[in-house]
DNA sequence: TTTT
DNA sequence: TTTT
């Protein structure tokens, strides 16, 4: 590892998580995550933008999302940038950047509410790896 | 602002460093550091995976960049990410996520030495915000 | 600005919070945060060890904190750290090392309702800079 | 682990390092960085303050440290917070908050050169823990 | 001194 | 697409 790259991102899902399982069965969760400033237009008034923040767990911390969050839930990620480049249907190079999570914290928002409602963190170990893209048949890349 | 949107990145520029000024004659940098990381591949071979950071820079801490950072200079960028819709020539929709830095401190690695040589490190005001994207007349998004 | 010193808590608050004024009429806060971390006695058996974190903001990061956070709620905060010297009544050198808060956000834990409950947060100027100790009359450093 | 202990801290080390190992062989780096910052003073005069981070490495990272640097160094650290409780010489209560750092990557400075010169990074596995304090047997705290 |  |  050379150099440093490390996104800190806090704030609500926008969906429900998307949990699937590579063909050797580890857990790959998809969240989205928004985040908000204020700042001032042209004409200096207030606006708020919104960003939203694609993020990608793997194996057991894709798990803990997959079942203590939910649209609306609050969550704090701790993780790293990677751009994916893919093609699209007019067979275009396309790229998406994601948050590779390491580490996922809840923080107990009122919608993430769910039953058990026990909070959880977790972290990956330092030895997570995404596993290739070809492990997914996705059309789609996201 | 709502959340926490951060992003820590340090590495080499992959570029000299390209400084543009707003109408208003605010400084604008784009600044691309590389940082990379280790992973094993499926047949468990070690392979080193290098990611891009596209980095905005304004104001003053633009033309510190443009100042004392080229191509091989190491850097340390804090900012948040931010992703920016625009326009292919197809008129296709398309995005590009970018880390608008608000602090920049230079890391005195081997290849920013430059006569000067005083290293430097800037923190944007508090206040700092990007000018709207119309302040710009690109028609190439980057 | 030479270097890096960036802490970045989220936990709760062991304590109600406490604001005193400088005598030019600025607000400071004295809030306690606690983490937790599992680890591995000589035994093997899991045990949690809790890490206070004295945390010092100012201004009106100071008065958000003393306006919406109490004992039992969560909070994240940005800041640095420093290590202040003091002498205690034996005359001797002792230190004390917090956390300079300049970005607080509250994240809503159960423990924070409080009638308003609606949730804030607030980032220092980034000119905000501690007043000198000596604005207080505190015999006791903490 | 709950809640998030975070620091980050880069700068020059003001002495060499020191490697310790434990009865069990274990490596333990304990280092010293600086980094400063500007405020004014009363008068409004530009003063510069330096602060100290006392950091402490395990294992593989502290063979590194103590391998690839030395006084003068640049560092970079990431970590978490640990106040140590400890007794002096009157019998007294005394705590030390140090960096238990679990990420180094060197920064090219000058004065890190030493023969083999190839810059180095390190993680400390996830399950990495400091041993009991008990594993040393120093009178002095630090 | 918090929280789970 | 969230939340306040």
């Amino acid at each position: 590892m050379s150099g440093v790259n490390k996104v800190i991102v806090m704030g609500h899902l926008g969906q429900d998580v998307e949990v699937r399982f590579t063909p050797a069965g580890k857990a790959v969760a998809n969240i989205s995550i928004a985040t908000s400033e204020k700042f001032k237009d042209k004409e200096g008034n207030t606006q708020e933008r919104t960003e939203w923040h694609r993020i990608v767990l793997f194996g057991r911390t894709a798990e803990v999302a997959g079942e203590f969050l939910r649209k609306g839930s609050m969550a704090y990620v701790e993780g790293r940038l990677q751009t994916r480049k893919w093609t699209d249907k007019e067979g275009q190079d396309r790229y998406t950047t994601e948050i590779i999570g390491d580490r996922l914290q809840l923080v107990g928002g009122k919608s993430d509410s769910q039953g058990s409602g026990a909070p959880a963190s977790h972290k990956a170990p330092a030895e997570n790896t995404p596993p290739p893209a070809e492990d997914f048949d996705d059309d789609i890349p996201f």
